[in-house]
DNA sequence: GATGAATGAGCCTTCATTCAT
DNA sequence: CATGAATGAAGGCTCATTCAT
C-alpha cells in the first residue's frame, strides 16, 4: 500500500506525538512509533534523521516562536522599568503576561504539551526553567518598582518570587497537559493568572507596609 | 565483614533513594544503585523482589499514611457538610487543608519527593491525580456549602475547582522537589496555600453574587 | 528528460567506481552510489541485479582479460621450460613478467584498483592470491631451470619464492592504489620489478653455488 | 555453567581475534564473536566497554610497544645523521631497521596481523602510513647522506623512496598475515629486507654517479 | 523507465533480572 | 549471604533490496 510522502510524514508525527505524550522523550520507542504509524521502524528514518529530529519537528517551531515572544516582552518590560513603573502601568502588567501566555497557547496547539511536560532528556528539557526565569524576571521588575525607594528585594522576597514564578509555570503546564481545547485552555490560564495575581497583590501590600 | 541484614537493606534503600531522586523511577539503574550501595546488583534481589518492590519499600509507607490521612479528613469533611457549613467553619477550612498538607510534609521526609515527583512509570504514578481528587473533593464541599441554596455546582465551576486543586498539587510538588529544608518547605507551602486561598475567595464571591 | 539506457548505466558505474574506491566493496553504500549518479537507489536495480553484479560489471571484464593473459603466459612458460631454459632465455624472463604486468596495467585503467585493492568481501577477493600464484608459478619455473640438474626446489626455496611473488603483488597493489597517472604507474612498477629482480638474482646465485 | 572471569575474558579475546582476522574491524560482528565465545552478545560488555575497547585490548599493547621502538630508533638515526653518516655506518643501517622490525615481530605475536591488516575503521587504521613514514624517514636520511654534497633529494627520488618504504611495509604486512610461526616470520622479513636492501643499493649507486 | 516508500534483517549497546557458585 | 557471570529482550539506527505506482 503506497502512500504519499506527506501523508506518511504526518502519520509518523501523529504517532510520535502520541508516543511522546504517553512516555516522554526518553522512554519513547521508535519501534512503537513505527508500529503505531503502520510501518517498520526503519522507514521512519526516511523522514526524520533520528529520534531527536522527530521530536524537533513536532516541538521546534513552537519553541522558536516562544523565543521570539519572550525576547520581545522582556525588552518591553525593560523599557517600562527604566521609565518608572507607576500604578497604572503595574495594573496593566498582568494583562501583558497573560497575553503572552495565552497568545502562545493559542498559537501552539498540542505540541506545547510535549515541550512543557515531556521533553526531559531532549535538548528542550530546560524550557521550564527558562520560562520560569522569564516570568521571574518580570515579577522581579514589577516588585522592585512597587517597593519603590525601599531598595532591592531581600532574600526571602526573592525566594518567594522564584517559587511563585515556578509554580505558575507548573500550573500552566498542568493545564496544557489536561485540556486541549483552545478556548478552555485560554479560560483556565486566565483563571490561574488571576489567582496568582491576587496572591501577588497581597504580597506586595504586605511588603510595602 | 558480615553486615547485618537490616544495615544492608538500609544501605540499598539509601542508594536507591538517591538514584530515584536523580533519575526517576524508569531511568533509575539497578546497577548504579548496587554500586552506590557497595555491592553487586544481584544482591539487591535478595532484599527486594525487583525494582518496583524497591521503590515500594521507600515510598509505600508514606503512601499508606497519606491514604489514612486522606480518608480521615474526607470523613470529617463529610460530617461537617452534613451538619451545615457556616462562615466560621469555612474560615477554618483552609487551615485544615494547610494542616493536612504541611502535616504530611513534616511526617514524610524526603520520600515525598519520590512519590510526588519521581514516580512516573511506577504503580504510584497516579498519586498526583489522587491527591488532586482529594483536594478537589474538599474544595467542592466547601464551595457547595458557600453557594448555599443555589444548588449544585455547574460544569464550569467544577472544572475550575478541578484545575485549582490540580495546580495546587503541582505547586506543592514543585516546592517539595526544590526545597528540602523542612522549615522552608513549610513556609513556602503555606505561602502557596495563601495564594490559592486568595484566588478561591475571589471566586466564591464572584459566584455567590 | 529521458536518458538513454547506456548513459544511465555508465553514470551508475562511474558513481559506483568512485564509491567502491573510497569505501571498498563491503562498506560501499548503494544509496550513496545512487545519489552520486543522480537517481534513486531503486533504479540501480533495473541495471544491475545487486551490489555484487554492479561490482562485477566494473571489474569483471578486466578479470577475464587477466585470465586470458595469465593462461597464455603460463603456456608460453611451459613451452620454454620444456625446450630448456638457457641463460639468454632467463635474462629475458623478467622482461616478460614486466611486460605482462605493465601491459595489464595499461590495458586495465582504473578498475584494476578496485580489483586489487577494494574487492574484499566480493567474489574477487581472492584475486591477489591468484595473481600471486601466477607469478609464483613463473618464478618457480625460472628457478627450477636455473638450478639445473640439482633437481626440484626444496621447501625453503618454495616458501621464499611464494613470499617474493606475494610481496611483489602487494607492492604492485600499493602502487596502483596510490598513483593513477599511467606514466608514473609504469615507472614505479618497473622500479619495483627491478628491486625484486635484483633480490631474485642474488637468491638464485646463492642457491646455485 | 559458571566459568572463571579470566577464562571468559580470554575466550572472548580469542573469538574476537578470529572474527577481526576474518572480517576486519568494521565488518566484525559482536554477535558472532559472542556466539563463537559461547555466550550472549550482552555478556561481552561485562568485559569490554565496546567494540573499540575489545579491539584495543588485543592490539593496544603492541601499538604502545611499537611507538616506543619507533621513537627510539628515530632519535638514534637523528644522532647519527648529525655526526655524519659514513660507509660503515650506512652498512649497519639496514641491520638496525631489520632489528627493529624483527624485534617487533618477535615481541608481537598474532596481534600484529590485526594491527597491520585488519584495523581499518578503528583508531589504529593509520598505523601503516605511520610505519611507512617511519621507514621513509630512515631511508631519506640514509639517502641524503649517501648522496653527499650533491644536495637534497629531487622529486623523483623522494617518490621512489616513498614507494619503497610503503611497499616494504606492505610486504611485511603480507608476511605477518600469512605466517604466524615466529621463526619463519623472522626469516622471511629478513629476506624481504635483503631484497629491498639490494634494490636500494642499486638506486643509490645510480643516483651517485 | 524511473521513483522512492517500505521492508526486514542486521548492527552495537544497555539493562533488569536470574542463578550457579 | 553475597557474588558477578550470564541471559534475553529491548533500545536506536543502517542498509541492501523490493515493488507499487
Amino acid at each position: 500500500m503506497q502512500v504519499l510522502k506527506e501523508e506518511v510524514r504526518s502519520a509518523i508525527m501523529l504517532a510520535a506525538y502520541e508516543e511522546f505524550r504517553q512516555s516522554g522523550y526518553l522512554e519513547a520507542s521508535m519501534r512503537r512509533i513505527a508500529t503505531a504509524a503502520g510501518m517498520t521502524s526503519g522507514n521512519i528514518y526516511r523522514y526524520f534523521r533520528n529520534k531527536e529530529d522527530l521530536f524537533d519537528a513536532i516541538v521546534g517551531p513552537l519553541y522558536s516562536e516562544y523565543n521570539r515572544y519572550a525576547q520581545e516582552y522582556l525588552q518591553t518590560a525593560e523599557a517600562i522599568a527604566t521609565d518608572g513603573w507607576d500604578v497604572e502601568k503595574r495594573t496593566s502588567f498582568f494583562e501583558r503576561v497573560q497575553n503572552t501566555l495565552v497568545g502562545l497557547l493559542m498559537a501552539s496547539g498540542p505540541s506545547l504539551l510535549l515541550l512543557l511536560c515531556r521533553s526531559e532528556g531532549s535538548k528542550y528539557e530546560s524550557i521550564r526553567s527558562e520560562l520560569t526565569g522569564f516570568v521571574e524576571s518580570l515579577l522581579t521588575k514589577s516588585f522592585t518598582a512597587a517597593k519603590g525607594p525601599a531598595g532591592p528585594l531581600d532574600e526571602r522576597e526573592r525566594i518567594e518570587i522564584g517559587m511563585l514564578a515556578a509554580t505558575m509555570i507548573e500550573s500552566v503546564a498542568w493545564i496544557v497537559a489536561n485540556y486541549h481545547d483552545s478556548d478552555m485552555l485560554g479560560t483556565l490560564v486566565e483563571r490561574v493568572i488571576d489567582v496568582f495575581g491576587c496572591g501577588l497583590e497581597k504580597q506586595m501590600e504586605a511588603h510595602r507596609s
